[in-house]
RNA sequence: GCAGUAAAUCGGCUUGUCGCUUUUUGUUUUUCAAAAAGAGGAAAGUCCGGGCAACACAGAGCGCCGCACUUCCUAACGGGAAGUUGUUCGUAAGGACAAAGCAACGUAACAGAAAAUAACCGCCUUAUUCGUAAGGUAAGGGUGAAAAGGCGAGGUAAGAGCUCACCGUUUUUGUGGCGACACAAAAAGCUGUACGGCUUGCGGGUUGCAAGGCCAUGUAUACCGACGCGGUAGGGUUGCUCGCCCGAUGUCGGGGGGUAGGCCGCUUGAGUUCCGGUGCGAACCGGAAUCCAGAUAAAUGACAGGCAUUCGGAAGAAUACAAAACCCGGCUUACAGAUUUACUGCUUUU
């Protein structure tokens, strides 16, 4: 494994099954870590693809009404997710489950970057804590 | 120099680190590496028009909806260009808005005597029992969005295009213009105005790429075949019996429709850039070069630094609006700031 392996985002760790979806927001479990709700919910092995944790990004059109901004929070949280998940996926290899997991952002207003990555340090530490 | 008007263009640049999508090449079947490309003038609103697709469709009429000065442009348009007439804003350069027709049918509330076969008051004439009655009259009054061409003079019992001058209107003729129309002359005393669901002309089938087409794992399975039970269980016909008819459950194979998912549609097109020509212009014609996003819950990014611009004494702060979703042509709306050209007003200097 070389170095520049960790940190990515491809197309299999995005949610982008329609059933899986239903089924998260249905049955999923969900915490709040301000200013993130999550969702997530444990996957059987079959069904979900390649990786251990597939997730979705997503920010309601009520908070943020033109598409650049919704856009820049959502590349933000991407961001920060995609820099800061690595201690979760080992985690989750280790227990050998596999999870998707939607982050709906709650706040009106877009925030810093160092503050979005500080919380979701937080965020994923919880969900980790709470997957069993 | 300052303020403004019109038209057009641009709308940050750059370095490093870590990423995303597509394509190509290499390595090689599993993803790994490299290279190239990757949001807009409005991509927006989804308001018009067209392509494309599926469905519908003998022909004609009625209805419904939209549009409406002229000529031109266009694949088409409710769009655009150049003009015409009127109203209106601005000192000006210029800007904004409006525009078929009233022959037939219909409407004009309230007010007012009366809203179109005009007589309430007033004015005048005649009669008079002096109360009024008959008639003439649109000059004056008030109402109203709108009052019977305007104004002056003559005229008259009082008045009236009744007559005349000027203005307006309509018609005819002439000139200019492709035309809307303009100008001029002559004639007509001049049969209201505003509009409509009315009339006339032109256009319109419906639904939108989540259109539409193809492949198809798993699960269940119409139907068919083979093997097996067995012409058995059971069912139908009938009040019952006979008779007649249908006929399982299993295994394997074929097989249609079709869910998840994938592929096509999908980006070479009324394309883009440049050059030349025609036209006042929208635009068109000819030639050369070129391939320039194709994602799917949705890529085109994040962070750190440098530069530029603006604000500020400095520290520093700010850098608009707004992101493709089948593709084009428009319209509308949003937009920090910068640049160019032409023109206008004011001011200074010459």
């Amino acid at each position: 494994m070389t170095k520049n392996k960790i940190h990515t985002f491809e197309k299999s760790e995005r949610l982008s099954s329609k059933i899986v979806i239903d089924k998260l927001f249905s049955h999923g479990k969900s915490f709040t870590a301000y200013p993130f709700r999550i969702i997530y919910l444990s996957v059987p092995k079959e069904i979900s693809v390649n990786a251990p944790l597939s997730v979705l990004m997503s920010v309601s059109k009520k908070k943020f009404k033109t598409a650049v901004k919704r856009n820049r929070v959502k590349r933000l949280m991407r961001e920060t997710y995609r820099l800061n998940k690595q201690r979760l996926i080992l985690d989750l290899q280790q227990k050998e489950i596999n999870v998707a997991a939607a982050f709906i952002y709650l706040d009106q207003e877009i925030k810093e970057y160092t503050f979005m990555e500080k919380k979701m340090i937080e965020a994923l530490a919880e969900l980790s804590k709470r997957i069993k």
